[in-house]
DNA sequence: ATGGTAGGTACCCTA
């Protein structure tokens, strides 16, 4: 099963290009984040002339918004409320599986972004962002055991690793790679056990990316990056991960997002 | 230390 993430940033904008990436990669199930519309404005007969006939969606007017874009179907869906408020950042389904016993939970999330000063005292959004990630990483200890088959992907708006940002040194007073950020992360990844799927393919000296800011002149020339898009599998997953797939040049394709999708297949 | 660009919406918010 080839699943991808995708940070999309409108999912309306960017339909043509979401159908290019389809018809081109193929994956069995899409995840996406910041499609930015209503549930009634999604282009729904696009993405099933597509291909994909199994549609889980939850978005808001503006901001936010996640999907999950499916040819294989489910048997659940689930919207999750996050924080106390409904703003479409976390939804999961289910998948039978041959290999596995139990069906495979597939999450897609989309953590806080925390805004720009590092400083929960003075701002909201970085407080909404790590209270995020303490209530996401609690609720799925209480939900699964460990042996349990799930997988998380999304923008976590996280950058953990050294080598998952431009610069260490000059990042680590910028929201995405604060150390409180990276510790927070760390106790969710503990917590189920989770694995870095991509940082199982991509050795941990390597520099390894997924977003680059549109403030940047030459996105590639500056290559100012940072990984924050994320596979993450329970251990009962990790035999069946096949490949990964970053697609760097996404950022190239004609009105990009500013992220680009990542993949992996996974034998189920 | 600063400002740079993009998307959606409604003249400003979020990233």
């Amino acid at each position: 099963m080839k699943l991808a993430t995708w940070n999309i940033n409108s999912v309306r904008l960017r339909m043509p290009l979401l159908r290019e990436f389809m018809d081109e990669h193929q994956p069995d199930i899409v995840c996406l984040q910041e499609t930015k519309t209503l549930d009634e404005s999604f282009p729904m007969k696009h993405v099933r002339a597509a291909g994909y006939e199994h549609i889980h969606i939850q978005g808001m007017k503006s901001y936010n918004g996640v999907a999950i874009l499916s040819r294989l179907p489910f048997v659940k869906t689930q919207r999750h409320d996050r924080v106390g408020r409904s703003d479409c950042r976390h939804i999961s389904v289910s998948v039978e599986s041959s290999k596995y016993k139990k069906p495979v939970d597939i999450h897609c999330l989309y953590v806080p972004a925390g805004g720009d000063e590092p400083d929960v005292a003075v701002n909201d959004k970085f407080a909404h962002k790590l209270d995020f990630v303490d209530e996401v990483g609690a609720w799925f200890e209480s939900e699964y055991d460990q042996d349990h088959p799930v997988v998380a992907v999304g923008d976590f708006n996280i950058a953990p690793r050294e080598h998952d940002v431009w610069s260490h040194k000059q990042l680590l007073k910028v929201i995405s790679h604060t150390p409180i950020e990276v510790e927070k992360l760390g106790r969710m990844q503990e917590r189920l056990g989770w694995q870095d799927a991509i940082r199982h393919f991509v050795p941990d000296e390597e520099k390894c990316y997924t977003w680059w800011s549109y403030r940047n002149r030459d996105w590639k020339k500056s290559n100012r990056g940072r990984r924050l898009d994320h596979i993450w599998v329970t251990k009962p997953l990790m035999p069946a991960l096949q490949s990964h797939e970053i697609l760097t040049h996404g950022r190239d394709w004609v009105k990009p997002s500013d992220h680009v999708p990542v993949m992996i297949d996974l034998d189920l």
